[in-house]
DNA sequence: CCCTGATTCGC
DNA sequence: GCGAATCAGG
């Protein structure tokens, strides 16, 4: 859709904007916008000559800068490590809208069980190492993140991780209750 | 250990 | 201009 370097479009930029002066941290901003890191949002922050947001005392330019004239630039190949233990399915089966649109009263109890309802988050809530599996529909207010702790590289919590990457064998058994 | 922003500097 | 690496701190 977008092309294929996105890079910090003024739609982009704008939203970047609301959301830090808004107080998000650049981690949440990043996992919100996508596509970028914390750093990247960070230093966009400061190259817009936005930061110190409204701190009360901004604590003027105070640390020095002392880094360290060489640095220890590794410049090497990043070794990759395989991963072929879980089955991972090109699409969750749709947690968003369709799953979670409805009260989420499915064969998949291990929803609902997985975490009590105060502890769902907003986007605003939502944090980088934050289960982003929908809770509701998106263009409702009433619009969700599971929020529980998701698994390092994962987008989900260890429950919801479940359910997204279910084994193409095992399941099968929910679509009885889909049909309506 | 989790996280935060700030800064430098190679690209 | 961009952002990873790094720094400094909570």
């Amino acid at each position: 859709m977008t092309d294929a370097s996105v890079g910090w479009t003024d739609e982009r930029v704008e939203v970047l904007k609301k959301l830090w002066s808004d107080g998000l941290s650049a981690s949440q901003i990043a996992a919100e916008i996508g596509g970028v890191t914390r750093n990247a949002v960070i230093g966009k922050v400061h190259r817009l000559g936005l930061s110190g947001r409204s701190k009360s005392a901004p604590v003027a330019a105070a640390a020095p800068r002392p880094r360290k004239p060489s640095a220890p630039r590794p410049a090497g190949p990043v070794a990759e490590e395989d991963e072929d233990e879980i089955i991972l399915r090109p699409e969750p089966i749709a947690p968003a809208v369709e799953a979670a649109a409805a009260p989420v009263y499915m064969d998949n109890r291990v929803v609902e069980i997985a975490l009590p309802l105060s502890q769902r988050v907003t986007i605003m809530d939502l944090r980088e190492s934050m289960c982003r599996w929908p809770i509701g529909d998106p263009t409702n207010p009433e619009f969700r993140f599971c929020g529980g702790r998701s698994i390092t590289g994962l987008p989900y919590c260890p429950e919801h991780a479940q359910v997204a990457y279910q084994p193409a064998a095992d399941r099968r058994r929910d679509r009885k209750l889909m049909r309506a």
